[in-house]
DNA sequence: TAGATTGTTAATCGATTAACAATC
DNA sequence: TAGATTGTTAATCGATTAACAATC
C-alpha cells in the first residue's frame, strides 16, 4: 500500500474526512474554498491533497461531497478490515480498548496483552486480554499487522521486539521512548505529556 | 514565551530529553553524532535543534549530558509549575487524569469536568471532578492556561467556547473535530483513531 | 457568455543536509 | 600536532503558495 503522497498530506486526509462527514446531508456540493475556510488552510493545498485521492471536482460547482467522502475512505483503507493488537492494559490501554474511534477507519483491536498475570483471561472494553507470552500466537491467528504499545517506557523496547518478531508491521507507540525496529516496520509515536508541554511552551 | 524556534524543532526537544535521561548516570559527555545515531536522525539537525536551547557543546568532547538535560528542561519550561484542566471524564479523560507523564514537564492537571452530573463531586485519578458549569470559576481560581478536551466530537466545540471565554490559552484536543477558536488561543489535536489509520495506510 | 472553480505549472518559502572553518 | 567534534554558512530538498489556463 505504498503511496505517492507526502505523509504530511496523508495526515490531513482524516481532517477533511471528519469535516465532510460533519456537514448536513443536504449539501450536495462543496468547494475547496469552503473546506479551506472551515479548516483554516489554503485552498490550493486542499485541492492538491484531495487530488492524491484521485477524487476530482467540477469547475464552477466544486466536489460532490459524497464522492469525496468515498474517495477519502477508500484511500485511507476504511473499507478494508484490519486487525490490531494492543499491549499494556493500564489506564491508557484500557481506555483505548473501549475507544470507538478506530471502527470508522476499518480497524479493529482484536486482542490485548499485559504482563500482569492477574489480567490475563479477563476482558477489557469487550476485548480479551492475554499474557505477553500469548502475543506471537495471537498475532499469527488474527493476522494483525498493527499494534498499539501502551506499556511503561521501561518495558516498551522489549514489547516492541516481541511484536516485530511476531510479524507486526506497524506500531503506534504511546511510551515516551524511541523504539528501535527494523526499517520494514513503521513506528509512529504519540507522547501525550510531550504534546501538552509543547503546547504550553507556545503560549 | 514566544520563541524563535520552528515548531517542528520544538517537537523534537522532548525526544532528545527522554533519550538523554535514559542514559546511564556514568556518561558525562555525549556527542550529537551519538544522539543522532540513537534516534535515527542527522547529526547536524541535532546540533541545530540543541542550539535553540542555548546549550553549547565543546569541540572534540561533545555536550555535557547533565547540562543538556537542564537546558532542555529549562527551555521546555519544566521548572515552571503550570496548571491545566481537563474536560470529559470518560475512558480517555480518566486515563489522562491518572497518567503520570505530565509531571516531568511541570504540568499539573488540577481539576476535571464532566457534563454528567453523577460524576460531579467525585475524584478520578486523585483529581476533583466538577460539572461543566464550574469551569469558569475553576479556571480563574487555579490560573490554568491549559486545557485538555476529551469529550465526544459533538460536544467539543461548545466546550472549547466555554474554555476560551474562561481564559484558557492553549487547548489539547482529543476529539476528532477541528475546533474554532480565536487566533490568540493555541489549539493542537491528537486523533488516536486517525493516527492508527495513517499508520495502517503506510504499510 | 461571464463567472466561479478546478487543476497545474512556476515561484516562494522553510527545513534539512552538505560543506567547512573554528576549536578544544 | 592531529583528530574529533562543534557551530555556521551555503546548497539542496520538499512543501506551500501564487499565478493562471482550462472548463463547466
Amino acid at each position: 500500500m505504498i503511496r505517492d503522497i507526502p505523509e504530511i498530506s496523508l495526515q490531513r486526509l482524516p481532517v477533511y474526512l471528519n469535516y465532510l462527514k460533519s456537514l448536513p446531508e443536504g449539501d450536495k456540493y462543496i468547494s475547496s474554498g469552503t473546506i479551506a475556510a472551515a479548516l483554516g488552510m489554503g485552498e490550493v493545498l486542499v485541492r492538491k491533497d484531495l487530488a492524491y485521492t484521485s477524487s476530482s471536482g467540477r469547475p464552477k460547482v466544486g466536489y460532490v461531497r459524497a464522492e469525496l467522502i468515498a474517495a477519502l475512505e477508500e484511500y485511507l483503507g476504511c473499507d478494508k478490515k484490519r486487525n490490531a493488537v494492543l499491549v499494556g492494559v493500564g489506564g491508557l490501554g484500557s481506555a483505548l480498548l473501549a475507544y470507538g474511534g478506530f471502527a470508522k477507519y476499518g480497524i479493529d483491536i482484536v486482542e490485548a496483552f499485559d504482563s500482569d498475570p492477574s489480567k490475563a483471561g479477563t476482558r477489557v472494553g469487550g476485548k480479551p486480554v492475554g499474557g505477553d507470552g500469548d502475543i506471537p500466537a495471537a498475532v499469527e491467528r488474527s493476522g494483525a499487522a498493527l499494534a498499539i504499545v501502551a506499556v511503561p517506557a521501561s518495558a516498551a523496547q522489549q514489547v516492541c521486539d516481541v511484536l516485530v518478531s511476531a510479524g507486526i508491521k506497524g506500531i503506534l507507540n504511546f511510551a515516551p521512548v524511541q523504539l528501535r525496529a527494523p526499517e520494514s516496520v513503521v513506528v509512529r509515536n504519540i507522547d501525550v505529556g510531550a504534546s501538552l508541554a509543547i503546547l504550553a511552551s507556545l503560549l
